[in-house]
DNA sequence: ACGGTCGATGTCAGTTGCTGTCATCAATGT
DNA sequence: ACATTGATGACAGCAACTGACATCGACCGT
């Protein structure tokens, strides 16, 4: 497909996420990341829009599987069935990435330009989520609260599947916190 | 109570609202804002710990609002009850500032970064408020996903009211809000 | 085989956000 | 008066990011 791409976006990604790793974001230059990669400072941002997003690759691919995933549900599901059924396939996937994800994850909690970074990801997502739901026919409102809904019950879901302590598997967090959220919804 | 502050962070902050109104804050520089309230550069960065910052003056009172509207609920408040009304209660306030409310938000809107921003704000709102419940003795799931339920309510809600072609008050359509959120969760 | 095109990369200069450090200066307390 | 203290200025410097132009190797048509 591609005829150049010796794979220098790969070892850029692979460069920062050692580097990263090692020193900390905000100790890592960005010429230390090209430089390991065997590549100019300027290289690297013709990959990258800015130093944090090398580590969101893969975030516009999974947004495609997920308003995929909301497309194709069945017209018998509700809106929120359907959005959740999607981040559970998601989450499958993580859950097979684990200790990738979560090495990742270290990376973005201990700083908060990333934690910003990842909010508006995850806004952008709700979005989407949401539009896919209004192609659905679901009213305007009631399209936003749930994309928001659904972000918010994989954020928690997301935020106990990393903590060490817990063994439980992605999907399973991500529908127990769904049923969390449906409780406390109705509670009057 | 302080012995010097003639004013100069509110300067920096009316010189800083004008020049992002007038030519957006990207073409805005740090030594402008500080040239037209005739400061310098390093004194803003002693009142704001960057450029953003100085468009989020009173989130950190906001957040201690509500704090404390959920901690002086009435024990027979359910969470999600406690929560939206001290959304309710804020976006009271709010809605009295309506012009320069939505005069900020316009200027927010249309920068990326300053997007990321609010988002960081209103995630550690949503803490800030999980952290209140949990105080009230909600068990700590439960209290995370109704911080991030009430976040994605007013968020729905705000959205709502900086329309312009919108010409409700804004606790109301925070609780309209609510309702679609029940309604939504509760299907299926 | 050859010259030309094109896409990836390098080079370089420049702007801007942001920080550390030290000096200054006015108000305050004794 | 004098020392103290808090706000500000002056300056130097780093790192993120950008625009402009040069280079170089793979490819293509002749």
């Amino acid at each position: 497909m591609v005829r150049w791409e010796s794979g220098s976006q790969g070892r850029l990604e692979q460069a920062a996420l050692a580097l990263f790793g090692e020193r900390g974001f905000e100790n890592t230059t960005v010429a230390e990341i090209a430089d390991r990669a065997g590549l100019t400072e300027r290289t690297f941002f013709r990959y990258f829009a800015d130093k944090r997003e090398v580590l969101f690759l893969g975030a516009s691919s999974l947004q495609e599987l997920l308003v995929a995933a909301v497309a194709s549900a069945p017209d018998s599901a509700s809106p929120i069935e359907a959005v959740v059924a999607a981040l559970e396939a998601a989450g499958a996937i993580l859950q097979e990435r684990r200790e990738g994800a979560r090495q990742r994850q270290s990376v973005i909690a201990a700083n908060t330009e990333l934690r910003e970074r990842e909010l508006i990801k995850l806004a952008t997502l709700a979005a989407a989520l949401a539009a896919a739901l209004r192609q659905r026919g679901v009213a305007g409102p009631a399209a936003s609260l749930t994309g928001e809904a659904a972000i918010a019950v994989f954020k928690v879901a997301f935020e106990r599947w990393v903590d060490e302590s817990n063994e439980q598997e992605l999907p399973q967090l991500i529908r127990d916190s769904l049923d969390e959220l449906k409780a406390v919804t109705a509670g009057r």
